[in-house]
DNA sequence: ACTAAAGTTAAGTACCTACTTGACTATTGG
DNA sequence: CCAATAGTCAAGTAGGTACTTAACTTTAGT
């Protein structure tokens, strides 16, 4: 969870996922775009790999990466959780404003 | 965005979120639980201010700390996207693949 | 007025993160 | 075999982040 959120806090990983999203990429690809180093590239893949949000094999000279999507998920519902009972927590209170009638 | 998602990528203050779900808090109510001085959480509070997740109003010589789900909403609908998207992409990969059948 | 409570400010420190460059290791096409 | 391609490793650096302690400012109770 913390991994995941500390990988996605990061306006490059998030270009990274965006790209990933239309499908599978090198990482001579992902790199491409970026106006930084292929290392550095590397690096923020590490990160999202070991989040779980994205996968890569090498097959002869060329490392191809693809998104994980059940790493999103887990964030998403996280958020959700939060957001739902914050969102019933303050109906519960409407109510009780509208029943005890301070206006 | 970016101040949204680099506010959740750190456990204390998703703690702090966690607990304001539960209902408004003082600083010192929030800093109690937690192993760490009071200024430390202040830090952690304007973090959480500045990306729009909480609001804060002080009466007296107390400040109290409210959710504010709106930058919740927005970060889950990111994530959301790019989830279904990708499992789109999937699936009309997956039927690519049981129409030319390779196997 | 005096003290305690609740918070705020400022300054400093230890660690972490996002890069860089340069050297190196495979692969692959000619 | 030779050179170009694709990626990797290692080390170093600049700036950011999460704290700390100490000093200060309000407000509230007695």
């Amino acid at each position: 969870m913390d991994q995941v959120l500390k990988a996605l806090a990061d306006s490059t990983r998030r270009d990274l996922v965006e790209r990933l999203v239309a499908g599978p990429a090198s990482v001579g690809e992902l790199a491409a775009p970026l106006a930084m180093s292929l290392p550095a590239v590397m690096q923020h893949l590490q990160v999202l790999e070991s989040a779980g949000l994205v996968r890569s094999e090498k097959v002869g000279r060329v490392r191809t990466c693809h998104l994980e999507p059940a790493g999103l998920r887990m964030v998403e519902e996280w958020l959700g959780h939060q957001r739902t009972d914050w969102e019933h927590h303050l109906d519960a209170l409407g109510d009780l404003l509208q029943e005890g009638d301070l206006s």
